[in-house]
DNA sequence: TCTAATCCATTTGCGTGCAAATGATAAACG
DNA sequence: CGTTTATCATTTGCACGCAAATGGATTAGA
């Protein structure tokens, strides 16, 4: 008996190829893109702090976890995140004199004048991730992206 | 002047939104597929670990930076790893007779075991989390998503 | 009202993930 | 042959990421 062709991706068989898994490729893509953020960002900021800077000044004032569901960190990354932008003098942070549970985050003028300046480089970031697909590839990949996110 | 339309993705003007970048976007793909893996996978395993496991049985016998390096964890991380996978017993060491640099890393009849029980649910994590897809999408996005990996 | 349910921020503990440094071994090369 | 270079495993230090628990504040409901 000659084999024809390749086995399916899906094969219902006993293989199991872990690079067919998307979980596994999710993993290395994302591992990637971050690599290539600290290549093009080179300001010692991490992904997760940018994200949450531009958030901030998006919203302009907002309490802590509020950011932090809008960026996708629970609670406890959220607090370690902020902490560190605290450090840095990137943001402010004042009591809700509204609702005494919350703090809440505002951007310093370091930190406003930081996110002008990356966010030219944050486009880079974007394109050289997607740079081994074709721009059509590319609009494809984001739709289909966000669909499971 | 009436404005027509909504802004397309890639707008060069000053607007930067974080949900169009595709670094974020697999930030946040990466933790809903981990979240899938955790709820199919019960028996306390993490995705790494798991990807080691299947990795050790495809290799039958490797050394251990060979085995990051086929799954994509630095050497530093490998060691974490490969460390708690002895701890639950799933894997066995021993020096490489040829190379005394190396240890050599193998399954145990419970590695054994465990493999070949989770494999089928390791399938229905890749379904799950590619759910929101069609079959066809599912196709084009695992062809997308290897190439910028 | 006042009590239960929620929400906010924080902390602890564990598991990746990576940079950088180290000591031991092996391979390359002049 | 001996020296330089590369590889292997390990350790330390820092940054996410999440579960679980805590104490304080607010909101909803009886």
């Amino acid at each position: 008996m000659i084999e024809v062709g390749t086995k399916p991706a899906g094969a219902a068989d006993g293989s199991y190829v872990l690079e067919d898994q998307v979980g596994h490729l999710l993993r290395r893509a994302h591992q990637r893109a971050s690599a290539i953020f600290q290549e093009i960002m080179t300001e010692g900021l991490t992904p997760p702090q940018f994200a949450a800077l531009v958030k901030i000044r998006d919203f302009g004032t907002v309490s802590q976890n509020r950011l932090g569901r809008s960026v996708a960190m629970d609670p406890a990354t959220s607090q370690g995140v902020t902490q560190r932008l605290l450090a840095k003098g990137l943001i402010h942070r004042k009591d809700d004199p509204e609702d005494r549970r919350r703090t809440l985050l505002s951007l310093t003028p370091d930190g406003e004048a930081m996110v002008a300046r990356l966010i030219p480089l944050g486009r880079q970031v974007t394109a050289e991730t997607m740079d081994p697909l074709t721009p059509e590839e590319q609009r494809q990949f984001l739709v289909l992206l966000s669909k499971i996110t």
